[in-house]
DNA sequence: TAAAAATACTCCATAGGTATTTTAT
DNA sequence: ATAAAATACCTATGGAGTATTTTTA
């Protein structure tokens, strides 16, 4: 069945002429008359009644038109449909973050996505580095932010920021009355880290930096979530060392210091699945690279 | 496009093998590899990824596939349907009556079409003869039971039933205590009739019956609906001749009599659109048919 | 090397064209 | 007599076939 016999019979039960139908089709008559007798064997149903000079829909003709424009239009909203998802105007991507991550310029890339691309669904996960690793290997997850590159080459990452070290002191300790404090000074102080089993890397970043200026951090509590690890300073427990954009998590009973020493920088990736070519994914990585160059282009 | 492309398309899209989904159309290989290239430029959009002597569905193919399955099934809901509809299977019928006809085997006939065709949607009207030709002059109706035929050509009628005529009395009557009545009997009687303006057969067959037995009825009510008349009969209005078929009517306060004499035949006639072809009345002429032969032959 | 899709090319079915006939008013 | 659809016949596009090449694991 071709698609053009029911557009063909829509044309002449509109018309009911095939003269004009043909003209308006941009063919001739007869191979009109043609299909649309070829149509009713096909169907083995009378559409039309050609009597008296002038054509008339059959009711079972009547119905066949409805039916016809139903599936014309079906067809072409389908074609759109297809065009569109295969342009990544609409779709539907899911992103995983690192919790660290959000501070940053990820509301940025979100909104420049969502201006450009308004029609594509995002999704929104909070996901450590490992555990981003895994969704993307296991297609749960089209893109990640996270701080740790996967050994395998099935994953592809791009650096997307680079960030210094900053401590995180309860507002009543000693230290916090300079705006700036040295490594050293945090010696004997009670640490919360990052688990080392959830993903080695930000812990050991941390413990080498520490053991460059002379010491083992004595480790009190292990927090996944830097947010957690923030409110577990608050409440005095101890005091940590994270990424500087979590200070952009303002709270109360807490500073942020710099270090005076240079810090070893904390990369923040993004990542995904190499043999992933779907358009969303190009163009959110587009727009993710945008993003990056402009907020550069501002910081200079 | 043709409907092919997308059968096509559906098959390589659920095999993912070009060489097994041609088998299954039972074509070759490479003209399946042509159709589905030509579809994919038709579209405009890339389907399958074929890679890695694998073959894949882009995210837009896993839509298209979704789209496609779509419009092929409804098209065949389509082509059922159409032909449903043109073998009277389905489909509507409008059907009109005149209310003394309610009593005798309409319900036969309107039952005998039910079970036959249960899902042709039936709407019934009563009507007067003259409503009924009028509707089917203006196509409001598919068929009609009336008692006078229209002079035209346009509507074709088939006699469906003859039916004698009887007296109806209020109980009370003096002449309701013999089974029978002679009609020059009633030649006093105040007369309630259907009136002559709403169709003239009916009204013309009681007064030439009574003139050819000596006798003006004196007319002292009109009223359009049989049971209506029953009704004032009832209510002591005065006495009415009726088709003998109304008398399934029954109800406290009336009796029904015959006549002595031979009375003329009230005709009831199904009557149509000579030039209305559907196979949904051709189907209800030919239960009525049926019908009325059986009903005979019971008789007999 | 082998499996699978793409390409080359051949053939025929059929859509669409022109010319003409049939049919109903 | 005329308007309109059907029919006859011709041409050319393209769908399906066979044979072969390309690609990649």
């Amino acid at each position: 069945m071709d698609l053009k016999k029911l557009r063909y019979f829509i044309a002449v039960a509109e018309e009911l002429h095939f003269n004009r139908a043909a003209k308006k089709l941009n063919i001739t008559q007869p191979p009109l008359s043609q299909q649309i007798q070829s149509l009713e064997e096909e169907l083995g149903v009378k559409l039309l009644e050609r009597t008296k000079r002038q054509v008339r829909l059959t009711s079972a003709g009547t119905i066949f038109l409805e039916e016809s424009r139903n599936i014309v239009s079906q067809l072409e909203r389908s074609i759109k449909v297809t065009q569109l998802a295969s342009q990544g105007k609409i779709g539907h991507l899911s992103i995983a973050f690192v919790d660290s991550a959000v501070g940053g310029m990820m509301v940025n890339v979100l909104k420049g996505f969502r201006e450009r691309f308004p029609d594509v669904q995002l999704t929104l996960f909070e996901m450590t580095s490992a555990e981003q690793l895994k969704a993307l290997h296991d297609g749960k997850i089209h893109v990640g932010f996270l701080r740790s590159v996967d050994p395998s080459k099935q994953i592809t990452s791009r650096l997307y920021t680079n960030e210094s070290l900053v401590a995180v002191l309860p507002e009543m300790h000693p230290l916090a009355i300079h705006p700036t404090l040295s490594l050293h000074s945090l010696a004997d102080e009670p640490f919360i880290l990052f688990p080392h089993h959830m993903g080695a890397s930000f812990h050991d970043l941390i413990i080498d930096f520490c053991r460059q200026h002379g010491f083992q951090p004595h480790i009190v509590q292990e927090a996944v979530q830097m947010y957690t690890i923030v409110n577990l300073v608050a409440a005095g427990i101890g005091i940590s060392i994270v990424p500087s954009s979590v200070s952009v998590f303002q709270r109360s009973d807490v500073v942020f210091r710099s270090f005076n020493e240079d810090t070893p920088s904390v990369p923040l990736y993004a990542a995904w699945k190499t043999d992933m070519s779907e358009t969303v994914l190009i163009n959110f990585l587009e727009v993710v690279k945008e993003t990056v160059n402009s907020q550069t282009s501002k910081l200079v």
